[in-house]
DNA sequence: GAAACAGCTTGATCTAGATCAATTATTTCA
DNA sequence: TGAAATAATTGATCTAGATCAAGCTGTTTC
């Protein structure tokens, strides 16, 4: 369980025995069955969390009841409602598992205690954050430069396996296209 | 000249003054006169930097030449092409300046440096690529959800003061939206 | 093992906003 | 100050993609 977690964060800084039995320390294991929430939209989001198995979603309902995917976090991967869980308002998507998974959690005031006492984890933060930052960027960018079928090879070419597990409606949400539409486009590909 | 500066970062961290005259001595201030470039499309991005006073624009040219604004920086913000910045690669935007401006800027070498000198300066910036993701999230969703309409209302409401400061025609390509749109828009107002 | 459901496809129609083009302000700076 | 460049408006037309609607799988469920 810990395994990848830890593998994923000596990626971008190095921890040493007791740092990581500490580490741990601030984080709760938790298993999602399918469907099952972890965040429902208009509450507050306490918790931050590490996926170190299966596939989560987190997304909004607009007024129209139309859906809205702003991520899917898969194995390696952090999701939460950013914004909830830094400023204590209430959460703006739901989040819920699209399979079975197995995450790793942690709450707003562990992330301060865990962050002042191992001041490291500040760095890998900022790189993680960094490198979302630069994604969600591209993102914004893909969604007001390019037509439907530029977004869906684009995400063809750089997400194929994430592709294969998520089925084609949240795929389309996802791009900011209609199911109709993604499924037009692809017979042309 | 420093004083926004440090005032901008004691906002999210607190530095004694060796703290701050180390800090002092990676930045290099810069004049940048109005339609200057700092960053050029398609060079790499050695630079990130503070605004002190001014206003600088990054923005991407597409291949039918329209203009996407990927950030408008006021005094008090940073910018940069992150990916070319933090990867070596070549940069995706240029960057110039709206209005005559003071600019802070760091290498990326010293950047390396600064944060490995001096801990709490990746605090900072995780805080800071924090609320920058969230800001992020939200207008790339609001780039989804909404109608023409309500982007302009939405910024019209949460940047007010920039809104006086940019062209018609530049806000329009920030919202992702045709000039002749906006305008017209805006008599329904 | 039938019923309910979730996902995908296909067709017909509609519309928000883009594009093209011309006109009228408004800045800029020689 | 006044010519040239830049920005904003307005009209006419076009189109990518949404919406609505129906039928077609395959798969979960009790």
């Amino acid at each position: 369980m810990y395994d990848i977690f830890f593998n994923h964060l000596e990626k971008k800084i190095q921890l040493n025995e007791s740092e990581k039995e500490l580490i741990k320390s601030f984080f709760l294991p938790k298993k999602l069955k399918k469907r099952q929430f972890l965040v429902v939209e208009g509450h507050p989001c306490t918790f931050m969390a590490f996926v170190s198995k299966g596939l989560l979603k987190a997304y909004n309902i607009d007024e129209k009841g139309n859906e809205h995917i702003n991520q899917f976090a898969p194995e390696g991967w952090w999701t939460s409602d950013m914004n909830s869980f830094f400023s204590e308002e209430i959460s703006f998507y739901s989040i819920d598992a699209m399979e079975d998974s197995d995450i790793l959690v942690i709450t707003s005031t562990d992330f301060e205690n865990l962050t002042l006492q191992i001041p490291i984890m500040d760095r890998y933060f900022r790189l993680l954050f960094q490198n979302s930052l630069i994604t969600k960027e591209r993102r914004l960018i893909s969604s007001n430069t390019h037509n439907a079928e530029e977004k869906y090879r684009h995400i063809l070419k750089n997400n194929a396996d994430l592709i294969k597990r998520v089925p084609q409606n949240l795929l389309a949400s996802y791009l900011g296209l209609s199911a109709e539409t993604l499924s037009r486009l692809k017979k042309n590909i």
